[in-house]
DNA sequence: GGGTTATGAAACAAAAATGAAACAACTATG
DNA sequence: CATAGTTGTTTCATTTTTGTTTCATAACCC
């Protein structure tokens, strides 16, 4: 789940914002001015912060001085269209910069921009204590990395995609062998058996007999 | 020296952008039409290509496509405002959007911002006690510089400016020797070997079996 | 041209991944 | 409860992949 927070003063540009954010699918908390936003987001990790420059209490320059330490990108919202403005927001760093009033579409596909720069976008997958990061390829559970196999990792990949769906022997085999199933071969059970010890998902795997295997939350 | 290549068939726009790019520093190029742009694009090396999407012979979302290919960012320049047309080119993966009439201060502000993601911008590149001045292309560890030859410079920035990523042979070898890779080839490793005794980076650099290789800090 | 350096092909060594085989344990069914 | 079929587990040989060295050739620089 992605996570965003609005710094915005203006009630209805916020509101707006929440919702369309929401059904785009974003996890979103708002704040109506600086010092709010600082709370927030000292409290929670955000992916990205959306910031008006013209809030309450702190302004969005300080905020945005703050956020920068922790690399979290922020795209600035304004009323100002002055172009030392726009110019001053883009040097400080801020990853974009949108003028009000702005079309609702077009901001969502500049943070979908702005995530996929920063690898936010379906990097991560994540199943209890376990965190597979897509882009190192590295596999953890309870915080530890596992080194797994290349067979092992497409495999966990296929079974974390496909939760609570049973997958035919066949069918694994040819999605992670990338190759034409033969009939009497162990080769899917020993490396389910492999993945199963490592990652400790003798239950979460589940053997379906005569069928194949589940992967399902014990 | 950063260069920049422009794509543009408006002859004022055109001479304006040249101008005012080279006061700032920039070398470029320009090309009326996207013939001529991919010529150049295939002779040079860019740092950064701004693209009017309506040009003649081939449009800017073609060369766009092309242009990916070679993680080189885009601006698209356009006098569509319609939304869709801003959502269509940020989708595809634009670094930027900008329409005419553009400021252009604006312009060189989004234009550095997007040279600085890319790490352009930065003259020096540390990682714990290895130093690199791109200027100069100067590596040291330890203070004590080490001579390294082109391809292992290239290859050592690669891994820099990709920290913490899987780089699979066939991107590796793609970005540094800018050739298709053929398979059953050696001569991504026998690099990776150089550069990792010649740094010291035997545990920074990581193989991953059937993948290719990930430089992580230890 | 002569000497130096960079590059990559080839060959071998080392390490890792993979899967066959064999047997144990389990399950369903009559 | 016996049986056949299926899955779990271990071991080990094979295969694949990567590390390392050597050397011939290409490219470059006086």
């Amino acid at each position: 789940m992605i996570n965003i927070l609005v710094v915005e003063d203006d009630d209805s540009i916020r509101g707006l914002l929440r919702m369309s954010l929401k059904k785009s699918g974003y996890q979103v908390d708002t704040a109506e001015d600086g010092e709010k936003a600082l709370f927030l987001f000292e409290k929670n990790e955000y992916d990205l912060v959306l910031l008006d420059i013209m809030v309450p209490k702190i302004d969005g320059y300080e905020l945005f001085k703050y956020i920068e330490q922790y690399h979290i990108p922020a795209i600035f919202i304004t009323a100002k269209s002055s172009v030392e403005d726009k110019v001053k927001g883009l040097r400080m760093g801020a990853e974009d910069y949108i003028v009000k009033p702005f079309e609702i579409l077009e901001l969502i596909a500049r943070i979908e921009n702005v995530l996929k720069r920063h690898h936010k976008m379906e990097r991560y997958i994540q199943y209890d204590n376990i965190w597979i990061d897509t882009e190192a390829n590295i596999v953890s559970k309870e915080g530890e990395t596992v080194e797994l196999t290349f067979k092992e990792y497409e495999l966990l990949l296929l079974f974390l995609k496909n939760e609570g769906i049973v997958l035919y022997r066949e069918n694994i085999y040819e999605r992670v062998w990338k190759n034409t199933y033969l009939a009497d071969t162990r080769t899917v059970d020993l490396h389910v058996h492999r993945l199963r010890k490592k990652m400790g998902l003798e239950q979460a795997i589940q053997s379906i007999p005569k069928v194949g295997y589940r992967f399902c939350r014990v």
